[in-house]
DNA sequence: CAAAAAATAGGGTAAATACCCTATTTCGCG
DNA sequence: CGCGAAATAGGGTATTTACCCTATTTTTTG
């Protein structure tokens, strides 16, 4: 039997995904959460055998709880299921390794098909993706730890909250903070936030 | 019987609505379309006591099938159900009169309650949406200058940028700046971007 | 295994920020 | 006219950033 992990921000998402999941054969939904924080606690706890993530998700970014999640919970197959289709974003999840990734806009067929598949040990995308991704430059060179940071940042947290968070120093926030400056060619806070709006790794319709 | 039409680009959730709506007692469902065209269409064909509307839709968005369907079948109750948060967008199908409209974030208990009692011909909002209405309306208390030194910060400028382009004191600024934080109830320049693209104040479609 | 890269953490410093306060001038409006 | 709001400007301070540096421990990788 496969464990199922649904995280979503979108009630009626969360309720249609389980339906979704519970009618195919062999799998069950352990969980649903409705933030990224829940999720890595979920997670951790359930060792899920999947999960379904949506990319946009308040406390914690799609990113960051798959990165965690490969850490905390690396048997654990990741399908992201997401409406942005921003492709700096999602190059990067694409980056982290995700198992599988599908479009809301898509019909749920190939959702379905693609979630039996990767429980299989397969791979699944979405075809879209292809095209999305072939119209990008990869000017990604920021380590995950930096992504994360960066999201953090982007989220308006402070140093010293990111050290918190991350169970970390604050000095060592603040030299991550340092090479993604220079990394990304910026000098300031809201020059990393209109560099993130500009290339979509902010999700602007976060509540 | 009240007949309902659904506007949503996701699938899963126009199936997810469907059944919702074919839950409640007395109505039906007429159509589903995924763009705001066919949307137009079906309304102008099917004249439908309800309509069920994403924002963001391909073809035609939201406010435009807002402002033909009244032209085009006044008798039909509006309600919109939307991801995005963004204050003028918002605020611009209040001031066309909709009827109803709910966040896919909240519970979709909100959105039921809400399709029953504008189809009683009352209206029912989400309670969120006073917030976002608020943040706008402490945007509008700003002064003139008020005004014009959060534009410049929201671009990315330094405080003695900002003095040197306006030819006044960095003091002055900063005083500047420390009233638009009190007035907004922010408190850091990351603050202040967030609640400038919740919003609206910020253009998100500038590319 | 050895080299390279990344993550960790600390010592510094100059600048910028987020507030507190007072005080002057300017300008519209009842 | 005079009141009040707005804009102007400065004093002061605690905190935060941005960035320089070295250095150890992991992790990754050839």
């Amino acid at each position: 039997m496969h464990t199922v992990l649904i995280a979503d921000d979108h009630m009626l998402i969360r309720d249609s995904l389980r339906q979704l999941i519970e009618s195919l054969e062999g799998f069950t939904v352990v969980d649903d959460v409705d933030n990224g924080f829940d999720a890595l606690v979920a997670i951790k706890k359930l060792q899920p055998s999947l999960i379904l993530l949506d990319v946009a998700m308040p406390d914690a970014s799609g990113i960051e709880v798959v990165i965690d999640t490969q850490r905390w919970s690396p048997d654990t197959k990741i399908i992201i299921y997401t409406g942005v289709t921003s492709g700096t974003r999602l190059k990067q999840l694409l980056d982290c390794g995700v198992d599988g990734l599908f479009f809301k806009h898509s019909d749920t067929r190939y959702l379905r098909d693609g979630i039996n598949a990767v429980a299989e040990g397969r791979t699944a995308f979405d075809d879209k993706l292809a095209d999305i991704i072939a119209g990008l430059e990869a000017a990604d060179n920021l380590t995950a730890r930096e992504k994360q940071v960066l999201s953090q940042i982007l989220s308006g947290h402070s140093t010293r909250d990111i050290a918190s968070y991350l169970n970390i120093s604050v000095k060592t926030v603040d030299n991550h903070r340092t090479h993604i400056m220079r990394k990304l060619g910026t000098h300031s806070v809201s020059d990393l936030m209109r560099l993130a709006i500009n290339t979509g790794l902010i999700d602007l319709d976060a509540p």
